[in-house]
DNA sequence: ATTAAAAACTGATTCATATCAGTTAGAAAC
DNA sequence: GTTTCTAACTGATATGAATCAGTTTTTAAT
């Protein structure tokens, strides 16, 4: 039996179909109550303490999940293409978002009524059900993230990363990659100076291979050997 | 506007009622289905990797949930009475649990068949609403642990756990204190000798008294400015 | 083409905390 | 009342990683 808590990356690799639940009545209510917003790089979908008005929906691109401190962040998870963001926000008492999201790419999200979604959330048991399967699901890659990134080292945390790009959110060994060291860095939660260090071990051990604008995983055994060690 | 994420401890300080959400017939449902266990303390109430067979209620007691690893375990939450564990395995293509829980003390738990559980979460809305909510409020709270756990230095996170103590769990300035040194490590994500000197340095500050079996604490303030400033 | 700004890189140093190797004190067993 | 065992404690050392103080390279702006 292998631990499912291996990986410091939250995407799962699964399609979500919340919306299949809906009746169509329910689905027009949704329609008549969301609107699509198209987000530069860089820019926040929501921020952490503002009144949670929508719940959201991202349609096109990448985005991070993320707690803001004092000093530092904390990056929860990454968001790719069909993910609902928002839905912790939602529980009795509470109005506000509980954490910011911002963009990675230009990415086009929709924005649901958090009221419209809350009243279909107690209408229907089977959209409900849906709802509190995929905050498992997310729960559970988060935890998986938490175990991590307390207990790896920093090898072993930006051998993580790269995997996830690889596997999760590009499926392919060669793609644009767009992160600066510095967001790796907040990703991984370590500093820049020992990103850039490590990064800089796995090139010159020919682990992988930045040129232009791409990231090649030239060997993705060793990298997950890494990952699996911490 | 203060920060929410300020404290490792992840007790939230509301009374669930999502049983209440039931009608007469789906609560006698559940009582069919369900059987009380009292357990020792340091016993397990479910073990990762296991089938997930029954949802567990935490009738009386306290309870460690935590993610099990090779070579250290990392706790997510203490569950104290009242607690429903055991949600986050009900998602879509899972049969396990995906965390173990453990008695810190003797406890009553309530273990409540699954696919019962499971078919009222797809009959009654109100009922996977106040499930959705509860898990939301479970998110926040690991969130917040997750953040202090990352930020926070050795003296920050004991202080954290002992007002989490006075504050959450027994709600008094005294009492009884029945984790070791070890347990305390296990739960703060530091190592046994580095509880022992952060508590030394506590007792010999006079923040802590420790007395017999009970803990005392003399001044919740210092703790508190310790807690924040990390 | 030249300058400015940002990102990547490097080595030295510092710091927090784990690890190691014990001793001491308190609780349980005989 | 010894003995045994475990938990608490202590000091020295090792180590992983951040921080600091730069230089070099790349990208963007004029």
């Amino acid at each position: 039996m292998t631990c499912k808590f291996t990986n410091t990356c939250t995407i799962f690799n699964k399609n979500l179909t919340i919306f299949d639940e809906l009746t169509d009545d329910q689905k027009k209510l949704i329609d008549e109550n969301m609107v699509s917003v198209t987000y530069k790089k860089g820019e926040n979908i929501c921020k952490q303490g503002a009144f949670a008005s929508h719940v959201m929906h991202i349609r096109e691109g990448l985005a991070k999940v993320y707690i803001e401190g004092e000093n530092n962040n904390l990056i929860l998870k990454i968001a790719p293409k069909n993910s609902l963001v928002g839905m912790p926000s939602i529980y009795e008492g509470n109005n506000k978002f509980v954490y910011s999201v911002a963009t990675y790419t230009e990415s086009v999200v929709d924005l649901i009524d958090m009221s419209i979604f809350q009243q279909l959330l107690q209408e229907n048991a089977k959209f409900t059900f849906r709802a509190l399967n995929i905050m498992n699901e997310n729960i559970i890659q988060i935890y998986g993230r938490f175990f991590c990134l307390s207990n790896k080292q920093l090898h072993g945390r930006i051998a993580d990363i790269l995997l996830c790009l690889k596997n999760r959110v590009y499926k392919n060994n060669i793609f644009e990659f767009y992160f600066s060291r510095g967001e790796l860095a907040e990703l991984t939660n370590m500093s820049t100076e020992s990103v850039i260090r490590v990064m800089k071990n796995f090139k010159d051990d020919g682990l992988i291979l930045q040129k232009d604008k791409t990231l090649e995983i030239l060997n993705p055994e060793m990298l997950n050997k890494i990952s699996t060690l911490g």
